[in-house]
RNA sequence: GCCGGUGUGGCGGAAUGGUAGACGCGGCGGACUCAAAAUCCGCUGACAGCAAUGUCGUGUAGGUUCGAGUCCUAUCACCGGUACCA
């Protein structure tokens, strides 16, 4: 309303100002309509939930945000969605139960505290009260009495005794692994801290550097999490397949080659055992303790090594690098022809995978033969194809592809002719025969290394003893406290820096001792908040009312944690149940995975070439005669700023639009109604002011027509037989929409097109001017039942508007949803279109009883048709009913 | 590199093998107004035509089908993930 105000004081006209003025009672006004809602959700705990055997319960979860200072529209959307479907489940007579809470460790508290000399922990929790207050004012039906953030030590003591478990069960272990390091900071680098192999803050070229970390044996469940994923039928296939491939069960061999003047023989894993014969060499990781002895030796390899281990960990920079290798100047013995093969070390080969080495067959695998080419080294050809000429100096891809049905084994012989099973078959036996291989079923999926060396992070519960290694911290000294009052400046964790905390006795032997001062990866803290929402209080890690709530009825949260977190997320409820405290095999049955939210950039650029980007907020778009935008004006100056292209709302491109001020222009209802209409929900959202513009002018229109509704004196009863055709066919629509809404938002999630279904209703009802008793029985029907369909979407303007049609305000959150009344469902006219070998020619009306040769005579009645068949043979008449007839001429 | 996704008017999008462009935005025209804003009404894919209507049209090139935006093959562009951002 302020707002409105302000521009028409702008305008100075003293007589519209008191126009509006006396208006006002009538006019939609976000503000007050919003806070008076809040305020009654609020005062009646309306959202606040207990578990009831007696009612169908519904767990509907968010992904819960990190606290990064201030809502941004991804958040809105994702919420928004949620609260959607909660509002909707509820009005299916379910007990809904919606939380929310706060991922409050994690790396940008240690980048805000270094730029703002703050604590990471006060920081954060003055993040969580701003973001609180934003999330309260979009009016989510969220339970808030269960509420926490994971940085609180009540939360991550269960997770440190459930560590300390795990590591009492051999799940838990510590290995090496290689991490980013910057030599200048001394520091350990996040993938995303390493730009173009270098640190981002020092510009030093980063080293791979392995050092000691703790893993949990996620590979141990492999076999488990990909079957798991044939029991969802709730979620995506495009999650399902990305996990499937990330897993990557292969079915292959391992295979023991000897190596000469080595007494420990070297193993590689392959899946093409049929190419065992086209074997020319063998490939290490730099990490593998036979290059490591091997260039104790030799001074060339030793550089070699430490070259290649400049630059990142990262897979996608490892993938793309440019395949370099050295001969080792050893060489392994071939089982099958006793062949020499010459040993190299090769930058493609990693250490943290598989076994560290792979026999290379460069005449069938396509990296293989790209560095033997390179390198020189043999290329032979062992598969054939019938038909297809093999060609050593051209790669093709039919040299590796081992499910061609007419490809055969050749050059190899004994296993000459055989097909790839076959070939497989013979190989595997052979080896097996005389000790020097097996079968082997491999997965991709890596164990999870959860140490960070980080401070802001939930300590590691591990004492480290000179006498005793690795001792667990004693149940009755959980949990170890994270230190929150402390200054820190970037480089080295409080941890490692404070004697205090860091030098302990152990427990076991009593000697001088060290605390891990590494903290756990923040997924540990996402893979089972979902679980700890269900038992707020509880002592352990969660009780008996775990098993009430879940599974999780409906997850929803952003695509891009399709993998990691999603599948630790899984893993991690294996391991709940594993332990008792949960009784289903996945935590989630039902999926939703949003898009992000874009926005167009706009920039200027200055002499250096380098780009200043202006928030679109600031930018007048202008267009030609027919709409099309031209260009683009600062506000402020008028003078041209260059357009950037659309992309995902960001600090960097200063895209961003804040929900915060939008609800302040709009009403948080307009800018919920937005989030839904703009676009599918699993499809990247595009923001635009006039799009919300449209959403406040819906919301206003609707506000108007149902105040002058209510404002009509007693209503007769609505009698279904006496209406009349146009009163028929609004209250078939409206039933229509019924039926239409219901599955939009509860199976299809398609609340894009369900709120376009309510506008047109709405634009039908509005074209309704017929005042006859019935009409407005009709008119009631319709309006009363879009404030139901309408209320999980923009629940103020709902709530206050079911009060107005006569309701108490008590009763909307449970209303039933409607019903569809099928008599009024009923069509006695349908509308077919009639096409001419596929072409649409016309459209005719048909009785719904019509029978297929009516239905065709009236078609070819139709003096289009009639002009179109005339000298034409008719060949087939295809009549689909209800939908088209298609006449098929030669 | 690999895995997954997306591509339709001026724009966001709709169409679950059956009338391409619902709904919204923008634009154009009209009503109201001294005027403007707001509001209301109408039109709005391109081309040809007075019109009826016709031709073309869903990234590109092929294919399957009575019928393809939708299914298949190839290809291009963009987006997400790629194990330490969350």
């Amino acid at each position: 309303m302020l707002w409105f105000l302000a521009s028409v004081f702008r305008h100075g006209n003293k007589r519209t100002m008191q126009a509006i003025l006396a208006q006002s009672l009538n006019d939609y006004d976000p503000q007050s309509v919003e806070a008076a809602a809040q305020r009654y959700w609020s005062e009646q705990c309306a959202y606040e939930v207990k578990e009831d055997p007696a009612r169908q319960k519904f767990f509907c979860l968010c992904m819960l945000p990190y606290p990064s200072g201030a809502l941004h529209m991804g958040h809105v959307r994702n919420y928004t969605m949620g609260d959607v479907i909660a509002r909707f489940q509820r009005m299916q007579g379910k007990n809904v139960l919606q939380p929310m809470g706060w991922d409050a460790f994690g790396l940008p508290a240690e980048n805000a505290a270094i730029k703002h000399a703050t604590a990471p922990a006060s920081w954060t929790y003055a993040n969580i009260g701003h973001m609180r207050d934003q999330l309260k004012a979009l009016g989510y039906a969220i339970d808030w009495s269960r509420e926490f953030a994971t940085c609180q030590s009540d939360y991550y003591l269960h997770e440190q005794r459930m560590f300390v478990h795990l590591m009492k069960k051999g799940i838990a272990y510590r290995k090496h692994s290689v991490v980013n390091w910057d030599p200048v900071d001394q520091t350990v680098l996040a993938n995303e801290q390493v730009i173009d192999g270098c640190g981002w803050r020092t510009g030093a070229p980063v080293e791979q550097r392995e050092i000691p970390q703790w893993f949990l044996k996620i590979s141990a469940y492999a076999q488990e999490l990909l079957d798991g994923l044939d029991t969802l039928p709730g979620w995506p296939e495009a999650v399902k397949n990305m996990q499937r491939h990330w897993i990557g069960r292969s079915n292959g061999l391992k295979i023991s080659f000897a190596v000469e003047g080595e007494a420990q023989s070297l193993t590689v894993f392959t899946t093409r055992p049929d190419t065992l014969m086209g074997v020319s060499f063998l490939a290490l990781a730099a990490g593998h303790p036979l290059a490591q002895k091997a260039a104790v030796r030799d001074p060339r390899l030793a550089a070699f090594l430490a070259e290649i281990k400049r630059g990142g960990v990262s897979e996608a920079e490892l993938e793309k690098q440019e395949k370099r290798g050295m001969a080792m100047g050893l060489y392994a013995i071939h089982p099958l022809s006793g062949e020499k093969l010459p040993l190299w070390v090769a930058n493609f080969v990693l250490m943290g995978y598989g076994t560290g080495a792979v026999m290379a067959v460069p005449g069938h695998d396509e990296r293989d033969f790209e560095f033997a080419a390179r390198y020189g080294l043999p290329i032979k050809q062992v598969i054939a194809v019938a038909g297809e000429h093999y060609d050593s100096t051209r790669w093709q891809p039919w040299y590796a592809d081992k499910s061609r049905p007419d490809m055969q084994v050749i050059n190899s012989g004994e296993l000459d002719g055989k097909d790839y099973a076959q070939a497989f078959e013979a190989v595997a036996r052979l080896l097996e025969q005389r000790g020097m291989g097996a079968r082997q079923i491999h997965y991709r999926l890596r164990d999870w290394g959860v140490s960070r060396q980080r401070y802001w992070g939930c300590p590691i519960p591990v004492i480290r003893c000179p006498h005793c290694g690795d001792v667990p911290v004693p149940e009755k000294d959980l949990p170890v406290l994270l230190p929150e009052d402390v200054a820190f400046s970037g480089v080295r964790s409080p941890l490692k820096t404070d004697p205090q905390w860091r030098l302990v006795s152990c427990p076991v032997c009593g000697s001088a001792a060290e605390r891990e001062t590494d903290t756990f990866d923040t997924f540990m803290e996402s893979s089972w908040y979902y679980a700890r929402y269900t038992s707020p209080g509880a002592s352990t890690q969660v009780d008996a009312r775990a098993n009430y709530w879940l599974p999780v009825d409906q997850y929803i949260g952003g695509v891009e944690h399709a993998i990691l977190h999603l599948l630790y997320f899984r893993f991690y409820h294996k391991l709940l149940r594993d332990m008792g405290l949960v009784h289903t095999d996945e935590p989630v049955t039902r999926l939703l995975c949003q898009g992000m939210v874009i926005a167009e950039t706009f920039y200027r650029e200055n002499k250096d070439c380098s780009k200043d980007w202006i928030n679109p907020a600031k930018v007048d778009i202008q267009r030609d005669s027919k709409g099309r935008v031209v260009g683009a004006v600062l506000k402020s100056d008028g003078q041209p700023v260059k357009i950037g292209g659309i992309e995902k709302m960001s600090k960097s491109k200063n895209n961003g639009v804040d929900p915060q001020s939008m609800v302040a222009r709009y009403g948080a209802d307009a800018v919920r109604l937005f989030s839904m209409f703009a676009a599918p929900p699993e499809q990247s959202l595009e923001w635009s002011e006039a799009g919300i513009e449209g959403m406040a002018r819906f919301l206003r229109r609707f506000w108007r027509e149902v105040l002058a509704h209510a404002k009509q004196p007693a209503l007769p009863q609505l009698e279904p037989d006496q209406l009349d055709a146009v009163q028929k066919s609004l209250r078939r629509q409206l039933h229509e929409t019924i039926q239409k809404v219901g599955d939009d938002f509860g199976r299809r999630h398609a609340f894009n097109t369900a709120i376009a279904a309510l506008m047109e209703l709405f634009n039908a009802v509005n074209k309704l001017t017929d005042m006859s008793a019935q009409a407005c029985a009709v008119r009631r029907e319709v309006l009363e039942t879009m404030v139901l369909m309408l209320n999980p979407v923009v629940p103020h303007v709902s709530h206050h508007l079911w009060q107005v049609l006569g309701h108490p305000e008590s009763t909307l959150e449970d209303q039933p949803w409607p019903q569809v009344d099928q008599a009024a469902l009923v069509r006695d006219q349908l509308k077919l279109a009639v096409q001419i070998n596929g072409k649409l020619r016309a459209t005719i009306e048909v009785s719904a009883s019509a029978q297929q040769d009516e239905v065709e005579q009236t078609a070819r009645r139709h003096p289009n048709i009639k002009a179109f068949l005339a000298g034409k043979t008719v060949r087939r008449v295809i009549v689909v009913h209800g939908k088209i007839v298609n006449i098929v001429v030669g």
